[in-house]
DNA sequence: TCTATAATCGAAAACGATTTTCAACTAAAC
DNA sequence: GTTTAGTTGAAAATCGTTTTCGATTATAGA
């Protein structure tokens, strides 16, 4: 989805758009990498300096509301933000530039209630993430 | 496994065992409950009322180092302790009271590295939870 | 059992990430 | 334009976690 999608998204919960936030939307939307705060901060300063890092946070708080972006958990830190997957999807990230990608687990949907049922759970929700090396990391060794 | 266990591993890697130790331990061996070390805290003062949360977070640190307990990750936050399972075993929470329970998801693998195929990845590790209400919980609404 | 010593302790201080406060600014409605 | 409420960045406050430090103590060896 377009930054421009993004903005119209904003503008129709009554949000103000501004260029402080033009810059961070700009820069998750179009980023493929998970980034942290002080990452969209450094980078949303280039295209607009003057950009504060409350800001950031708080932009990417209104983001995250309108499932335009998720929060990713690692290993080194659970503070991480990249724009949200159309539905259900999980991720596949490289530990090393951290670029992700999407996936498709529908099959999967039954074996976890079934694993449920076997413990008397009713479950509600799934968390699954892939972690490795992607190919241009890997020719870089 | 039993704390004994635990505190014999400890003992093996020539850290000493002392009370504080052993009412971490012991609170952590017998939770079924993913913990945060201000959980730990409170719980292990009942035991040992002089412990202080810093040896909290060091003993949680050296029994992670051990494999004896993992972190567990949650929407909440990223910062609770569960006893960790035998082997490669994948966590089941319940979102109410907290109490986990680990299952077997050997049949995944082959999926997740045709996954990390078709995307040109190679799959190093995987987190998968699942998130759902246990049956104490159900009964209780 | 006694002694020596390095590991461990808890309290307090330091730290880093995040959130709140606040006065100045500005997007948007009229 | 003017008005007004949402938004801003800087500074201060907060929170969880880590480090520092002098006192204590588990353990090994005498």
């Amino acid at each position: 989805m377009s930054s421009e999608n993004w903005l119209v998204k904003l503008r129709s919960q009554g949000y103000r758009l501004t260029d402080a936030r033009r810059a961070v939307v700009e820069t998750m939307a179009q980023s493929p990498r998970a980034l942290t705060p002080a990452d969209v901060h450094d980078l949303a300063k280039e295209q607009y300096p003057a950009l504060g890092l409350v800001t950031v946070y708080r932009t990417l708080e209104k983001l995250e509301e309108l499932h335009l972006v998720q929060r990713v958990h690692q290993e080194q830190g659970c503070n991480a933000y990249l724009a949200h997957a159309d539905g259900h999807q999980h991720l596949l990230i490289c530990e090393s530039c951290k670029k992700a990608v999407y996936f498709e687990g529908d099959d999967l949907d039954d074996f976890f209630s079934d694993v449920g049922k076997k413990h008397n759970f009713t479950v509600k929700d799934h968390w699954l993430q892939l972690f490795g090396i992607c190919e241009d990391c890997e020719k870089e060794k």
